[in-house]
DNA sequence: TAGTGGTCTAGACCACGTC
DNA sequence: ACGTGGTCTAGACCACTAC
Protein backbone atom coordinates (compact mmCIF):
# COMPACT_ATOMS: atom_id res chain seq x y z
CA UNK A 1 0.00 0.00 0.00
CA UNK A 2 1.71 3.58 -0.71
CA UNK A 3 2.07 6.07 2.13
CA UNK A 4 1.09 8.81 0.50
CA UNK A 5 -1.90 9.00 -1.77
CA UNK A 6 -0.42 10.82 -5.13
CA UNK A 7 -2.82 13.25 -6.48
CA UNK A 8 -4.19 14.48 -3.43
CA UNK A 9 -2.19 15.40 -0.14
CA UNK A 10 -0.42 14.12 2.74
CA UNK A 11 -2.19 12.44 5.21
CA UNK A 12 -1.92 14.15 8.30
CA UNK A 13 -1.81 17.85 6.14
CA UNK A 14 -5.49 16.17 4.85
CA UNK A 15 -6.48 15.75 8.13
CA UNK A 16 -5.48 18.82 9.66
CA UNK A 17 -7.58 20.79 6.51
CA UNK A 18 -10.42 19.14 7.22
CA UNK A 19 -10.35 20.00 11.38
CA UNK A 20 -9.71 23.42 10.01
CA UNK A 21 -12.68 23.78 7.95
CA UNK A 22 -15.08 22.43 10.72
CA UNK A 23 -13.63 25.23 13.26
CA UNK A 24 -13.74 28.06 10.72
CA UNK A 25 -17.43 26.85 9.61
CA UNK A 26 -18.25 26.80 13.19
CA UNK A 27 -18.92 23.69 13.31
CA UNK A 28 -16.37 23.61 16.49
CA UNK A 29 -16.70 27.06 18.77
CA UNK A 30 -14.59 28.44 21.11
CA UNK A 31 -14.00 25.93 23.92
CA UNK A 32 -15.45 22.68 21.90
CA UNK A 33 -13.69 20.14 22.30
CA UNK A 34 -12.43 18.32 19.36
CA UNK A 35 -11.78 14.45 17.87
CA UNK A 36 -8.65 13.52 19.96
CA UNK A 37 -5.46 11.53 18.78
CA UNK A 38 -7.42 8.08 19.42
CA UNK A 39 -10.52 8.93 17.59
CA UNK A 40 -8.50 10.27 15.17
CA UNK A 41 -6.69 7.40 14.57
CA UNK A 42 -10.16 5.55 14.08
CA UNK A 43 -11.60 7.64 12.00
CA UNK A 44 -8.91 7.82 9.55
CA UNK A 45 -7.47 4.64 9.67
CA UNK A 46 -4.14 6.16 10.82
CA UNK A 47 -1.11 5.77 13.40
CA UNK A 48 -0.43 7.49 16.47
CA UNK A 49 1.94 9.63 15.02
CA UNK A 50 -0.33 11.15 11.90
CA UNK A 51 -3.25 11.88 14.07
CA UNK A 52 -0.87 13.72 16.53
CA UNK A 53 0.91 15.44 13.43
CA UNK A 54 -1.94 16.78 12.39
CA UNK A 55 -2.94 18.12 15.61
CA UNK A 56 0.07 19.55 16.04
CA UNK A 57 -0.90 21.43 12.67
CA UNK A 58 -3.49 23.55 14.33
CA UNK A 59 -2.03 24.04 17.23
CA UNK A 60 0.81 25.64 15.87
CA UNK A 61 -1.15 27.72 14.14
CA UNK A 62 -2.64 28.61 17.36
CA UNK A 63 -6.20 27.38 16.62
CA UNK A 64 -5.98 24.96 18.92
CA UNK A 65 -4.79 23.99 22.47
CA UNK A 66 -3.84 20.34 23.90
CA UNK A 67 -4.44 19.95 27.55
CA UNK A 68 -3.08 16.66 28.36
CA UNK A 69 -5.41 14.09 29.92
CA UNK A 70 -8.35 16.40 29.30
CA UNK A 71 -8.27 16.94 25.10
CA UNK A 72 -7.63 19.02 22.27
CA UNK A 73 -9.90 22.56 22.33
CA UNK A 74 -10.71 25.58 20.35
CA UNK A 75 -8.89 28.05 21.33
CA UNK A 76 -11.31 31.42 21.86
CA UNK A 77 -9.18 34.54 19.85
CA UNK A 78 -9.99 37.74 22.15
CA UNK A 79 -6.17 38.86 21.55
CA UNK A 80 -4.95 41.58 23.59
CA UNK A 81 -4.67 44.85 21.39
CA UNK A 82 -1.18 47.17 22.62
CA UNK A 83 -0.76 50.12 21.58
CA UNK A 84 2.22 50.58 21.44
CA UNK A 85 2.59 54.33 20.61
CA UNK A 86 -0.15 55.47 22.87
CA UNK A 87 0.46 53.37 25.71
CA UNK A 88 4.06 55.10 26.36
CA UNK A 89 2.42 58.82 25.77
CA UNK A 90 3.49 61.03 28.55
CA UNK A 91 0.26 61.84 30.03
CA UNK A 92 -0.27 58.40 30.91
CA UNK A 93 2.50 57.57 33.19
CA UNK A 94 2.90 60.90 34.34
CA UNK A 95 -1.11 60.76 35.40
CA UNK A 96 -0.08 57.86 37.95
CA UNK A 97 -1.70 55.16 35.88
CA UNK A 98 0.64 52.13 35.33
CA UNK A 99 1.30 51.62 31.70
CA UNK A 100 -0.01 48.69 31.33
CA UNK A 101 -3.51 49.45 32.22
CA UNK A 102 -3.56 51.43 28.86
CA UNK A 103 -3.76 47.91 27.28
CA UNK A 104 -7.38 46.76 27.79
CA UNK A 105 -10.35 48.35 25.57
CA UNK A 106 -12.27 46.01 27.83
CA UNK A 107 -12.82 44.67 31.20
CA UNK A 108 -10.08 42.15 31.15
CA UNK A 109 -7.22 42.82 33.53
CA UNK A 110 -3.79 42.22 33.34
CA UNK A 111 -2.24 41.92 36.96
CA UNK A 112 1.49 41.12 37.57
CA UNK A 113 1.76 37.36 38.87
CA UNK A 114 5.53 37.27 39.98
CA UNK A 115 7.97 40.33 40.92
CA UNK A 116 11.75 39.47 40.76
CA UNK A 117 14.11 42.42 41.54
CA UNK A 118 17.77 42.01 41.50
CA UNK A 119 21.27 43.34 41.12
CA UNK A 120 23.38 41.51 38.32
CA UNK A 121 26.54 41.84 35.91
CA UNK A 122 24.93 43.16 32.45
CA UNK A 123 25.02 40.19 29.51
CA UNK A 124 26.95 41.57 26.60
CA UNK A 125 23.87 42.62 24.68
CA UNK A 126 22.16 44.29 27.74
CA UNK A 127 25.81 46.25 28.19
CA UNK A 128 25.43 46.97 24.51
CA UNK A 129 21.91 48.66 24.18
CA UNK A 130 22.59 50.20 27.60
CA UNK A 131 25.67 51.86 26.55
CA UNK A 132 28.04 50.84 29.29
CA UNK A 133 31.00 48.25 29.81
CA UNK A 134 29.87 43.94 29.52
CA UNK A 135 29.88 43.11 32.88
CA UNK A 136 28.74 46.16 34.68
CA UNK A 137 26.39 46.12 37.54
CA UNK A 138 22.41 46.61 35.88
CA UNK A 139 19.19 46.06 38.46
CA UNK A 140 17.16 43.79 36.91
CA UNK A 141 12.97 43.92 36.98
CA UNK A 142 11.70 40.31 36.08
CA UNK A 143 7.92 40.12 35.87
CA UNK A 144 5.31 38.01 34.96
CA UNK A 145 1.97 39.25 33.68
CA UNK A 146 -1.33 36.96 33.90
CA UNK A 147 -4.69 37.58 31.70
CA UNK A 148 -7.77 36.04 32.90
CA UNK A 149 -5.45 33.31 35.16
CA UNK A 150 -3.31 32.74 31.96
CA UNK A 151 0.09 34.14 31.88
CA UNK A 152 0.72 35.19 29.13
CA UNK A 153 3.72 37.58 28.90
CA UNK A 154 7.09 38.09 30.19
CA UNK A 155 8.75 41.08 30.92
CA UNK A 156 12.44 42.24 32.05
CA UNK A 157 13.87 45.40 32.62
CA UNK A 158 17.13 46.36 33.01
CA UNK A 159 18.30 49.83 34.45
CA UNK A 160 21.91 51.38 35.16
CA UNK A 161 23.20 50.16 38.59
CA UNK A 162 24.07 53.72 39.86
CA UNK A 163 20.69 55.21 38.63
CA UNK A 164 18.47 53.43 40.80
CA UNK A 165 20.44 51.97 43.27
CA UNK A 166 18.36 52.64 46.76
CA UNK A 167 15.35 54.33 44.63
CA UNK A 168 11.90 53.15 44.37
CA UNK A 169 12.45 52.08 40.68
CA UNK A 170 13.89 48.84 42.22
CA UNK A 171 11.39 48.45 44.91
CA UNK A 172 8.85 45.52 44.10
CA UNK A 173 5.87 47.85 43.92
CA UNK A 174 7.07 51.14 42.39
CA UNK A 175 4.14 52.92 43.24
CA UNK A 176 1.91 54.93 40.98
CA UNK A 177 2.98 55.73 37.57
CA UNK A 178 5.62 53.43 37.65
CA UNK A 179 9.24 53.10 37.50
CA UNK A 180 9.14 55.80 34.01
CA UNK A 181 7.19 58.08 36.91
CA UNK A 182 10.31 57.59 39.26
CA UNK A 183 12.92 58.13 36.38
CA UNK A 184 11.03 61.29 35.62
CA UNK A 185 11.23 61.88 39.77
CA UNK A 186 15.10 61.01 39.55
CA UNK A 187 15.93 63.78 36.32
CA UNK A 188 16.18 60.94 33.85
CA UNK A 189 12.47 61.02 32.39
CA UNK A 190 12.22 59.02 28.98
CA UNK A 191 11.27 61.38 26.27
CA UNK A 192 11.55 58.78 23.21
CA UNK A 193 11.17 54.69 22.68
CA UNK A 194 12.29 52.29 20.17
CA UNK A 195 10.92 49.00 20.25
CA UNK A 196 12.63 46.12 18.20
CA UNK A 197 10.19 43.41 17.21
CA UNK A 198 10.77 39.75 16.37
CA UNK A 199 9.07 36.03 16.46
CA UNK A 200 9.92 32.81 17.31
CA UNK A 201 8.77 29.09 18.55
CA UNK A 202 9.32 29.57 22.52
CA UNK A 203 12.54 27.45 24.13
CA UNK A 204 11.42 25.06 26.63
CA UNK A 205 11.69 27.54 29.79
CA UNK A 206 9.67 30.19 27.82
CA UNK A 207 7.32 27.62 27.44
CA UNK A 208 7.11 26.71 31.00
CA UNK A 209 6.63 30.14 32.11
CA UNK A 210 3.96 31.22 29.73
CA UNK A 211 0.88 28.82 28.95
CA UNK A 212 3.35 26.73 26.37
CA UNK A 213 2.16 28.81 23.42
CA UNK A 214 3.26 27.80 19.92
CA UNK A 215 4.18 31.07 19.06
CA UNK A 216 5.97 34.02 20.64
CA UNK A 217 6.69 37.75 20.30
CA UNK A 218 9.77 39.11 21.26
CA UNK A 219 10.18 42.87 22.12
CA UNK A 220 13.14 44.82 23.14
CA UNK A 221 12.50 48.27 24.10
CA UNK A 222 15.07 50.81 24.88
CA UNK A 223 14.51 54.15 26.31
CA UNK A 224 16.15 57.43 26.62
CA UNK A 225 16.07 60.63 27.88
CA UNK A 226 15.86 64.21 26.06
CA UNK A 227 19.89 63.99 26.21
CA UNK A 228 20.22 60.75 24.57
CA UNK A 229 21.08 58.50 27.66
CA UNK A 230 19.46 55.00 27.62
CA UNK A 231 17.76 54.12 30.97
CA UNK A 232 16.11 51.01 30.47
CA UNK A 233 15.99 48.02 28.18
CA UNK A 234 13.51 45.51 28.51
CA UNK A 235 13.46 42.45 27.10
CA UNK A 236 9.34 41.16 26.85
CA UNK A 237 8.01 37.94 25.71
CA UNK A 238 4.53 37.56 24.50
CA UNK A 239 2.01 34.89 24.26
CA UNK A 240 1.53 35.80 20.20
CA UNK A 241 -1.77 34.13 20.18
CA UNK A 242 -2.82 36.86 23.26
CA UNK A 243 -1.72 40.05 21.45
CA UNK A 244 -2.02 42.31 18.65
CA UNK A 245 0.87 45.17 18.52
CA UNK A 246 -0.63 48.11 16.96
CA UNK A 247 1.25 50.99 15.87
CA UNK A 248 -0.11 54.57 14.85
CA UNK A 249 2.45 57.38 13.02
CA UNK A 250 2.25 59.93 10.65
CA UNK A 251 3.54 59.94 7.08
CA UNK B 1 13.95 0.16 31.09
CA UNK B 2 12.42 3.79 31.63
CA UNK B 3 11.06 5.73 28.88
CA UNK B 4 12.54 8.76 30.14
CA UNK B 5 15.24 8.84 32.96
CA UNK B 6 13.47 10.47 35.85
CA UNK B 7 16.31 13.22 37.18
CA UNK B 8 17.00 14.65 34.45
CA UNK B 9 14.82 15.36 31.38
CA UNK B 10 13.43 14.38 28.14
CA UNK B 11 15.18 12.48 25.63
CA UNK B 12 14.30 14.64 22.72
CA UNK B 13 14.98 18.14 25.12
CA UNK B 14 18.16 16.90 26.32
CA UNK B 15 19.63 16.08 22.85
CA UNK B 16 18.04 19.69 21.18
CA UNK B 17 19.51 21.21 24.27
CA UNK B 18 22.92 19.67 23.81
CA UNK B 19 22.74 20.75 19.85
CA UNK B 20 21.85 24.01 20.57
CA UNK B 21 25.21 24.34 23.10
CA UNK B 22 26.92 23.57 20.64
CA UNK B 23 26.19 25.51 18.22
CA UNK B 24 25.78 28.81 20.69
CA UNK B 25 29.39 27.61 21.71
CA UNK B 26 30.47 27.90 18.38
CA UNK B 27 31.63 24.57 17.73
CA UNK B 28 28.54 24.81 14.25
CA UNK B 29 28.71 27.95 12.64
CA UNK B 30 26.37 29.39 10.18
CA UNK B 31 26.22 27.44 7.15
CA UNK B 32 27.78 24.38 9.23
CA UNK B 33 26.21 20.86 8.98
CA UNK B 34 25.01 19.57 12.05
CA UNK B 35 24.52 15.24 12.94
CA UNK B 36 21.89 14.07 11.11
CA UNK B 37 18.81 11.94 12.17
CA UNK B 38 20.80 8.83 11.20
CA UNK B 39 23.70 10.06 13.45
CA UNK B 40 22.10 11.03 16.45
CA UNK B 41 20.28 7.87 16.65
CA UNK B 42 23.32 6.23 16.61
CA UNK B 43 25.36 8.54 19.03
CA UNK B 44 22.48 8.81 21.65
CA UNK B 45 20.82 5.43 21.09
CA UNK B 46 17.37 6.78 20.09
CA UNK B 47 14.72 6.04 17.81
CA UNK B 48 14.82 8.02 14.74
CA UNK B 49 11.46 9.97 16.10
CA UNK B 50 13.12 10.76 18.57
CA UNK B 51 16.17 12.11 17.19
CA UNK B 52 13.78 13.74 14.82
CA UNK B 53 11.65 15.37 17.29
CA UNK B 54 14.78 16.74 18.86
CA UNK B 55 15.52 18.49 15.40
CA UNK B 56 12.59 19.55 15.22
CA UNK B 57 12.80 21.67 18.81
CA UNK B 58 15.76 23.75 16.80
CA UNK B 59 14.51 23.97 13.87
CA UNK B 60 11.10 25.90 15.37
CA UNK B 61 13.62 28.03 16.73
CA UNK B 62 15.12 29.08 13.80
CA UNK B 63 18.41 28.15 14.60
CA UNK B 64 18.65 25.58 11.53
CA UNK B 65 16.87 24.76 8.75
CA UNK B 66 16.43 21.03 7.67
CA UNK B 67 17.13 21.10 3.74
CA UNK B 68 15.50 17.14 2.34
CA UNK B 69 18.34 15.20 0.89
CA UNK B 70 21.11 17.00 2.23
CA UNK B 71 21.06 17.62 5.89
CA UNK B 72 20.18 19.97 8.88
CA UNK B 73 22.48 23.68 8.82
CA UNK B 74 23.14 26.27 10.82
CA UNK B 75 21.06 29.29 9.59
CA UNK B 76 23.47 32.40 9.51
CA UNK B 77 20.97 35.06 11.39
CA UNK B 78 21.23 38.53 9.39
CA UNK B 79 17.78 39.73 9.62
CA UNK B 80 16.69 42.54 7.84
CA UNK B 81 15.89 45.29 9.78
CA UNK B 82 12.42 47.15 9.09
CA UNK B 83 11.71 51.03 10.27
CA UNK B 84 7.85 51.23 10.58
CA UNK B 85 8.59 54.71 11.17
CA UNK B 86 11.46 56.06 9.06
CA UNK B 87 10.48 54.16 6.21
CA UNK B 88 7.05 55.50 5.69
CA UNK B 89 7.90 59.52 6.17
CA UNK B 90 6.71 61.51 3.37
CA UNK B 91 10.02 62.60 2.15
CA UNK B 92 10.78 58.89 1.64
CA UNK B 93 8.32 58.02 -1.42
CA UNK B 94 7.51 61.83 -2.56
CA UNK B 95 10.82 62.19 -3.43
CA UNK B 96 10.60 58.94 -6.19
CA UNK B 97 12.20 56.24 -4.04
CA UNK B 98 10.66 52.61 -3.35
CA UNK B 99 9.52 53.06 -0.08
CA UNK B 100 11.35 49.23 0.04
CA UNK B 101 14.80 50.72 -0.36
CA UNK B 102 14.60 52.24 3.00
CA UNK B 103 14.58 48.50 4.39
CA UNK B 104 18.30 48.01 3.28
CA UNK B 105 21.32 49.34 5.49
CA UNK B 106 23.46 47.15 3.90
CA UNK B 107 23.87 46.19 0.05
CA UNK B 108 21.39 43.53 0.00
CA UNK B 109 18.50 43.77 -2.22
CA UNK B 110 14.99 43.29 -1.63
CA UNK B 111 13.77 42.67 -4.90
CA UNK B 112 10.08 41.93 -6.01
CA UNK B 113 9.93 37.81 -7.66
CA UNK B 114 6.39 37.95 -8.50
CA UNK B 115 3.26 40.65 -9.18
CA UNK B 116 0.12 39.81 -9.75
CA UNK B 117 -2.77 42.90 -9.74
CA UNK B 118 -6.32 42.06 -10.37
CA UNK B 119 -10.19 43.06 -9.31
CA UNK B 120 -12.29 41.21 -6.84
CA UNK B 121 -14.44 41.42 -4.02
CA UNK B 122 -13.59 42.42 -0.76
CA UNK B 123 -13.54 40.07 1.72
CA UNK B 124 -15.37 41.05 5.24
CA UNK B 125 -12.26 41.58 7.16
CA UNK B 126 -10.68 43.96 4.31
CA UNK B 127 -14.46 45.61 3.64
CA UNK B 128 -14.64 46.40 7.39
CA UNK B 129 -11.17 47.89 7.33
CA UNK B 130 -11.56 50.05 4.27
CA UNK B 131 -14.87 50.92 5.28
CA UNK B 132 -16.79 50.02 2.22
CA UNK B 133 -19.88 47.31 2.14
CA UNK B 134 -18.92 43.52 1.73
CA UNK B 135 -18.22 42.43 -1.49
CA UNK B 136 -17.85 45.43 -2.47
CA UNK B 137 -15.08 45.36 -5.74
CA UNK B 138 -11.32 46.16 -4.64
CA UNK B 139 -8.40 46.24 -6.37
CA UNK B 140 -5.69 43.95 -5.07
CA UNK B 141 -1.91 44.05 -5.56
CA UNK B 142 -0.28 40.72 -4.28
CA UNK B 143 3.45 40.47 -4.54
CA UNK B 144 6.62 38.49 -3.44
CA UNK B 145 9.26 39.81 -1.97
CA UNK B 146 13.06 38.12 -2.11
CA UNK B 147 16.29 38.57 -0.23
CA UNK B 148 19.12 36.92 -1.41
CA UNK B 149 17.85 34.24 -3.64
CA UNK B 150 14.79 33.46 -0.89
CA UNK B 151 11.62 34.73 -0.73
CA UNK B 152 11.21 36.12 2.92
CA UNK B 153 7.94 38.19 2.02
CA UNK B 154 4.26 38.36 0.98
CA UNK B 155 2.17 41.55 0.85
CA UNK B 156 -1.30 41.76 -1.08
CA UNK B 157 -2.96 46.03 -1.08
CA UNK B 158 -5.82 46.21 -1.56
CA UNK B 159 -7.80 49.86 -2.56
CA UNK B 160 -10.74 50.67 -3.03
CA UNK B 161 -11.71 50.18 -6.80
CA UNK B 162 -13.57 53.54 -8.03
CA UNK B 163 -10.18 55.32 -6.13
CA UNK B 164 -7.61 53.77 -8.37
CA UNK B 165 -9.43 51.81 -11.61
CA UNK B 166 -7.64 52.92 -15.03
CA UNK B 167 -4.66 54.35 -13.20
CA UNK B 168 -1.13 53.75 -12.40
CA UNK B 169 -1.90 52.37 -8.85
CA UNK B 170 -2.98 49.09 -10.37
CA UNK B 171 -0.30 48.86 -12.79
CA UNK B 172 2.14 45.98 -12.18
CA UNK B 173 4.58 48.61 -12.72
CA UNK B 174 3.47 51.44 -10.64
CA UNK B 175 6.24 54.09 -11.21
CA UNK B 176 8.80 56.15 -9.33
CA UNK B 177 7.94 56.42 -5.58
CA UNK B 178 5.41 53.30 -5.41
CA UNK B 179 1.55 53.34 -5.22
CA UNK B 180 1.90 55.90 -2.81
CA UNK B 181 3.14 58.56 -4.60
CA UNK B 182 0.41 57.99 -7.40
CA UNK B 183 -2.19 57.78 -4.28
CA UNK B 184 -1.00 61.39 -3.74
CA UNK B 185 -0.85 62.93 -7.58
CA UNK B 186 -4.84 61.41 -7.11
CA UNK B 187 -5.57 63.84 -4.54
CA UNK B 188 -5.24 60.83 -1.74
CA UNK B 189 -1.93 60.86 -0.17
CA UNK B 190 -1.65 58.58 2.46
CA UNK B 191 -0.95 60.75 6.24
CA UNK B 192 -1.18 58.20 8.71
CA UNK B 193 -0.49 54.53 8.85
CA UNK B 194 -1.76 51.99 11.08
CA UNK B 195 0.04 48.71 11.64
CA UNK B 196 -1.10 45.76 13.40
CA UNK B 197 1.14 43.45 14.02
CA UNK B 198 1.06 39.28 15.23
CA UNK B 199 2.80 36.26 14.75
CA UNK B 200 1.93 32.75 14.01
CA UNK B 201 3.40 29.28 12.73
CA UNK B 202 2.40 29.56 8.69
CA UNK B 203 0.03 27.55 6.97
CA UNK B 204 0.65 25.08 4.13
CA UNK B 205 -0.06 27.40 1.38
CA UNK B 206 2.34 30.22 3.38
CA UNK B 207 5.10 28.03 4.00
CA UNK B 208 5.45 26.58 0.29
CA UNK B 209 5.54 30.35 -1.03
CA UNK B 210 7.79 31.43 1.35
CA UNK B 211 10.69 29.58 1.82
CA UNK B 212 9.54 26.98 5.03
CA UNK B 213 9.74 28.92 7.55
CA UNK B 214 9.16 28.44 10.94
CA UNK B 215 7.79 31.13 12.27
CA UNK B 216 6.20 34.09 10.22
CA UNK B 217 5.23 37.32 11.57
CA UNK B 218 1.65 39.04 10.28
CA UNK B 219 1.44 42.91 9.47
CA UNK B 220 -1.27 44.29 8.32
CA UNK B 221 -0.89 48.43 7.67
CA UNK B 222 -3.64 50.95 7.08
CA UNK B 223 -3.32 53.98 5.39
CA UNK B 224 -5.37 57.22 5.69
CA UNK B 225 -5.58 60.10 4.58
CA UNK B 226 -5.70 63.24 6.10
CA UNK B 227 -9.73 63.55 6.02
CA UNK B 228 -9.65 60.19 7.62
CA UNK B 229 -10.47 57.99 4.54
CA UNK B 230 -8.98 54.47 4.01
CA UNK B 231 -6.97 54.03 1.23
CA UNK B 232 -5.06 50.93 1.28
CA UNK B 233 -5.02 47.61 3.75
CA UNK B 234 -1.70 45.79 3.38
CA UNK B 235 -1.63 42.54 4.47
CA UNK B 236 1.77 41.51 4.77
CA UNK B 237 3.51 37.82 5.58
CA UNK B 238 7.66 37.97 6.67
CA UNK B 239 9.37 35.14 7.64
CA UNK B 240 10.53 35.80 11.03
CA UNK B 241 13.41 35.13 10.93
CA UNK B 242 14.26 37.31 8.13
CA UNK B 243 13.23 40.62 9.42
CA UNK B 244 13.16 42.35 12.63
CA UNK B 245 10.53 45.42 13.07
CA UNK B 246 11.54 48.65 14.53
CA UNK B 247 9.73 51.21 15.87
CA UNK B 248 10.78 54.97 17.22
CA UNK B 249 8.28 57.15 19.02
CA UNK B 250 8.72 59.78 21.47
CA UNK B 251 6.91 60.03 25.13
C1' DT C 1 24.02 5.09 -5.94
C1' DA C 2 24.31 6.17 -1.31
C1' DG C 3 22.64 9.09 2.16
C1' DT C 4 19.36 12.52 3.73
C1' DG C 5 15.18 14.37 5.68
C1' DG C 6 9.87 13.60 5.48
C1' DT C 7 6.16 10.56 6.16
C1' DC C 8 3.93 6.57 8.21
C1' DT C 9 3.00 2.29 10.90
C1' DA C 10 1.68 -0.47 15.05
C1' DG C 11 2.68 -1.13 18.90
C1' DA C 12 4.11 0.67 24.18
C1' DC C 13 4.37 3.23 28.84
C1' DC C 14 3.76 7.49 31.33
C1' DA C 15 1.72 11.63 33.83
C1' DC C 16 -2.17 13.80 34.15
C1' DG C 17 -7.23 15.40 34.37
C1' DT C 18 -11.87 13.97 34.77
C1' DC C 19 -15.21 11.19 36.68
C1' DA D 1 -10.58 3.77 37.02
C1' DC D 2 -10.46 5.46 32.67
C1' DG D 3 -9.28 8.27 28.85
C1' DT D 4 -6.25 11.92 27.38
C1' DG D 5 -2.23 13.89 25.31
C1' DG D 6 3.10 13.35 25.52
C1' DT D 7 6.95 10.48 24.81
C1' DC D 8 9.34 6.61 22.74
C1' DT D 9 10.50 2.39 20.01
C1' DA D 10 11.94 -0.23 15.82
C1' DG D 11 10.96 -0.89 11.99
C1' DA D 12 9.45 0.91 6.73
C1' DC D 13 9.08 3.48 2.08
C1' DC D 14 9.49 7.79 -0.32
C1' DA D 15 11.47 12.02 -2.68
C1' DC D 16 15.18 14.44 -2.93
C1' DT D 17 20.28 15.85 -3.06
C1' DA D 18 24.94 15.18 -3.76
C1' DC D 19 28.39 12.52 -5.67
Amino acid sequence: MPRQSKGTQLKYQRIADALKADVESGRYGPGDRLPGENELMEQHGVARMTARHALGVLRSEGIVEARKGAGVFVRSFRPLRRSGIRRLAGEQWAAGRSVWSADLGDQRVLTVDRVVVEEAPASARVAGLLGVPAGQPVWERRRRYVLDGKPVLLAGSRFPAELVRDTAVVRPDPGPGGVYARLGELGHAPTRFREEITARTPTAAEAAELSRPSTVILITRTAFTATGTVVEVNDMVLDAASYILEYEFDA
